[in-house]
DNA sequence: CGACCGATTGACACAGCTCAAATGAAGTGG
DNA sequence: CCACTTCATTTGAGCTGTGTCAATCGGTCG
């Protein structure tokens, strides 16, 4: 796929603000990298790891997890194509949470030295790192919050609209539909719920009529209801006019604003 | 207090893992800043809001929030003095979530254009900052674990570890005690648990001897087994061996590390 | 003194957990 | 091409942590 031109992605999203002038991208386009494979569930980075360089998903999906003591996990973070998975290793030196991949996923290491070097030398970079490294902080807030005070239905159904906006924006999620290589029991220890529950509820999502679930393909087919059960807003995404108006207009999408 | 030197204490933050050249500590110290005073429950900024400057907490404490539909409140930090409480808002301009102050509090306003100034200008500011918004980051990671993975008496104990770190490593919790303003729906805001749970929890934790807790001063009497009961490990909190010498040998703070 | 707010207590309900077993799908090796 | 394994999904049954409701108590402030 992408491979050939492996930052096009990472361009899109650090241009999604402002736009930048050609020696931005150039500079972009010309970090040195390495691509790797990884198996589904293999590991890519393990808490306590001081790496030296930071992780591009280019396909497929990661996930930042941490385990707990009595063999629990919870899982902080879906990170999609075009995410930089451990941006914060870039000046945090040990890895605060693991990283895996969920299903087979290629990425790119970006060395910390000339990542560095180049925030350094241009201000508008730095602010389009910045602001990923913000949008992901958003993100982890409203986990907080979906963790916190949302009842199980409601935590799927949010998780599910975020990971449409998400994906939508990257092009992964054409008519409010998208394949995630996850199980259930990843599900739940996104959702903070036990696996079997997990089941129940994206069961009782199908027969609300609000999604087609089928394996690792998700269909949303009552996008308004969905947002309504996950209490659902774009807000924090800050996608900003560019994803509303790619999502099908009869879908209602005005509402949820 | 320290209303006189407003930036001691952000200036101590600032050089935990690298010490700044004087350059740099005047560029800091000489920052435009407007000083204001909050009253307990007070709003500092709200959601959606697009402030044109950052806020820096002096004295007192502060919490970020957001409100969900049927009249519930998620806390999503907690912010004490040397914290930035909306640094994002340097690179992303609309407010995700709300900031309230939990007790009195004094605050510092640093407009924006200054300080973005300074940022570009120096690489290493630029760099203490990063890691001061990185470490935000693995503490919403470390809240959204406590919210999806614990049970309500680790929750606690949890919260209670962690601003006993954090309240330490800024010289406002000698002894491994510390008063902060909040009742028992604030505790119960933050954990993701009802007002009457989180009495409950607290009785609980009297009860088995691991806090004095009267009121708004929390008091530490048994900090192993709290942070057992917590599944409480400091790591994520960045504070390396600073804090670890800081607190007192007789408790065994080894073993935790 | 009355009003108000926060802490406390008790009774009860229920969302979600655990345990355990069955079913289904997919891959492996003979 | 069929046993066999493995892993994910599904289902059922009972248990429990936590929520809700409602009342009481205590302290503070005007």
């Amino acid at each position: 796929m992408e491979i050939g031109r492996p930052y096009s992605r990472l361009l899109h999203r650090l241009e999604r603000f402002n736009a930048l002038c050609s020696d931005d991208r150039r500079y972009v386009a010309e970090l040195p990298l390495t691509v790797a494979n990884f198996a589904a569930s293999q590991e890519v980075a393990r808490r306590g790891d001081t790496p030296s360089r930071c992780t591009l998903v280019l396909s497929g999906f990661l996930y930042g997890h941490k385990a707990l003591d009595n063999s629990r996990r919870q899982i902080t973070s879906l990170l999609v194509p075009g995410d930089i998975a451990d941006l914060n290793t870039l000046h945090l030196s040990t890895l605060d949470h693991s990283i895996s991949a969920l299903g087979p996923a290629v990425v790119a290491f970006l060395p910390h030295t000339p990542l560095k070097y180049m925030l350094d030398r241009s201000p508008h970079l730095a602010r389009a790192f910045w602001r990923e490294a913000f949008l992901e902080a958003a993100i982890l807030r409203e986990w907080v919050v979906n963790l916190g005070r949302r009842e199980a239905l409601a935590k799927v159904a949010h998780l599910v609209c975020e990971l449409a906006v998400r994906l939508q924006a990257v092009d992964l999620g054409r008519n409010l539909c998208f394949s995630v290589p996850w199980t259930q029991m990843d599900l739940a220890d996104a959702c903070g719920i036990s696996a079997v529950h997990a089941n129940r509820v994206v069961q009782e999502l199908r027969r609300l009529g609000l999604v087609d679930w089928d394996c690792r393909q998700v269909k949303i087919r009552d996008w308004d209801a969905l947002v309504k059960v996950g209490d659902f807003s774009d807000d924090y995404l800050q996608m900003q006019t560019a994803v509303k108006e790619a999502l099908p207009i009869e879908q209602g999408l005005s509402e949820y604003a």
